[in-house]
RNA sequence: GUGAGUGUAGCCUAGUGGUUUAAGGCGUCAGGUUGUGGCCCUGGAGAUCGAGGGUUCAAAUCCCUCCACUCACCCCA
């Protein structure tokens, strides 16, 4: 028996409900905030990840899915989503549209991981970037939109961290002022920040293991070695946020695992602790789109996880709408009653009323039977005596009520009972 | 990539070497008189016991390998 690939999994019928409900809430939050859906191919030239995020990130070092097509190209399935829209705004021109251009993104990501509870080889991210405006008022639109975003989904306990990190004329300083903190600490770090205070030394700061965070609680802090026009930028953020009552924690500690971010950098994540707990991040990544071979422009997006968002809704009992059953069920007898039931299905279907026919001979019990389980609220029954007076009966599942009613003008006597009793 | 746990029909579970030709519940399908659902009753279908190999007179049950899932680490959304 084959089965779905390590890591990927099949999004059943029953689990649409979750899909639908997010698309929408993501669809209906754009649409207020002025952003445009943009969807970019599932794979890219490799290089475009591997260009824009220095080594020293796994998702580029080991987990990106590569190959090479027929023609020799070397290709990648999408990493990550904010590359390919930068490479999509660069391609398309879009810096010859008005600053900002606001966008954002529902689909797939590929990443060559172990699976876990919220974490699969193939998940789905929702994004939002805005892209060509360094303004701090953006960063509080696209933090503010990812907040309204999961508030509309209804999720609560929440928790929103805030940093800011740098560009790349502070930055090094700031590296150079950890560098040397921890070197004196190097004893007693674990392996892993071993290793991380050669490669990415910004991660030394949100190691798990206490006798690491420990150190970490002394270590300095990015924000006091801001520029001054990231520390005016990073003041700015807050303000605005505070303005639109977001509550958000500065947390020194944060620092995001992409390479390409400078100043901002966010998360959220439930404030019930647990395993793989972030169910979105962001920042700012002024860099980025030169790194591409861009006029410098700079971005701000966010990323969320759809999956992971699925599980929180699911923890917290959040009530998510039933996709609706068929409207009308035709059960019918006899292979007259057949004819006449697809004929009639077809003619209510081209009305816009959705219906399912019954299959086969089978008894009127069975069929009935069948409706029921699939919560259908009106059926049509068509039997000989039906067809003789050219009448039909109309059954209400939920009142066990029925009636005969002539064939002709059925479905506006339909659509005035769904109407009515507001039957789906 | 590292460490640990789990794997019996679509789902949940019983069975931990010998009346097991693997049991029960949910679900599914069909019947319970002639054309009527939800409750109840009866019956049917559905499992090479995750896969392969080994030990044994005998394996779902013990051992090995692989696969998958779960949890933690790593990493990230």
């Amino acid at each position: 028996m084959y089965q779905a690939p390590r890591g990927t999994t099949d999004i059943l019928p029953s689990e649409q409900r979750y899909w639908n409900y997010i698309r929408e809430k993501s669809a209906a939050l754009c649409h207020l905030y002025g952003y445009q859906r943009i969807d970019t191919p599932v794979f890219e030239d490799m290089h475009l990840f591997t260009r824009t995020n220095a080594s020293g990130t796994d998702i580029v070092d080991k987990e990106m899915y590569v190959f090479t097509d027929m023609g020799g190209q070397q290709l990648a399935l999408k990493a990550e989503g904010t590359a390919p829209i930068c490479r999509a705004y660069l391609e398309h021109g879009f810096a010859n549209s008005p600053q900002p251009v606001r966008l954002y993104y529902l689909g797939p990501t590929f990443r060559y991981e172990r699976p876990q509870a919220g974490r699969s080889r193939q998940h789905h991210q929702f994004g939002c970037e805005a892209l060509g405006d360094a303004a701090p008022l953006l960063d509080a639109e696209i933090i503010e939109m990812a907040w309204q975003f999961l508030l509309s989904l209804g999720l609560s306990d929440l928790s929103l961290q805030l940093n800011s990190i740098g560009c790349k004329s502070c930055r090094p300083n700031y590296i150079a002022a950890l560098k040397l903190y921890y070197s004196d600490h190097a004893s007693h770090l674990c392996p892993d920040c071993q290793v991380r205070m050669v490669k990415n030394p910004l991660r030394l700061l949100d190691c798990k293991r206490p006798a690491c965070q420990k150190i970490a609680e002394g270590a300095p802090k990015s924000t006091d070695y801001l520029c001054a026009d990231c520390g005016a930028h990073f003041r700015s953020v807050q303000q605005y946020l505070e303005h639109l009552d977001i509550p958000f924690r500065v947390n020194h500690h944060l620092v995001r695992g992409l390479d390409y971010y400078t100043r901002t950098v966010f998360e959220i994540q439930p404030t019930e602790e647990g395993g793989q707990s972030t169910i979105g991040a962001g920042g700012r990544y002024d860099d980025l789109i030169s790194q591409l071979g861009g006029q410098p422009s700079p971005g701000v997006g966010f990323a969320f996880g759809i999956e992971r968002i699925i599980l929180n809704l699911q923890r917290q009992g959040v009530d998510i709408p039933h996709t609706p059953p068929p409207q009308v069920m035709i059960a019918h007898l006899g292979q007259q009653g057949k004819l006449a039931a697809i004929t009639l299905a077809s003619r209510l279907r081209r009305t816009g009323i959705s219906v399912v026919t019954a299959t086969g001979s089978k008894s009127l019990k069975s069929q009935l039977r069948h409706a029921n389980t699939l919560m259908v609220g009106l059926v049509i029954i068509i039997g000989t005596q039906e067809i003789k007076d050219e009448s039909i009966i109309l059954r209400d599942m939920r009142s066990g009520e029925q009636e005969r009613l002539p064939l002709e003008g059925i479905d506006s006597a339909l659509r005035a009972r769904l109407q009515s009793s507001k039957l789906y």
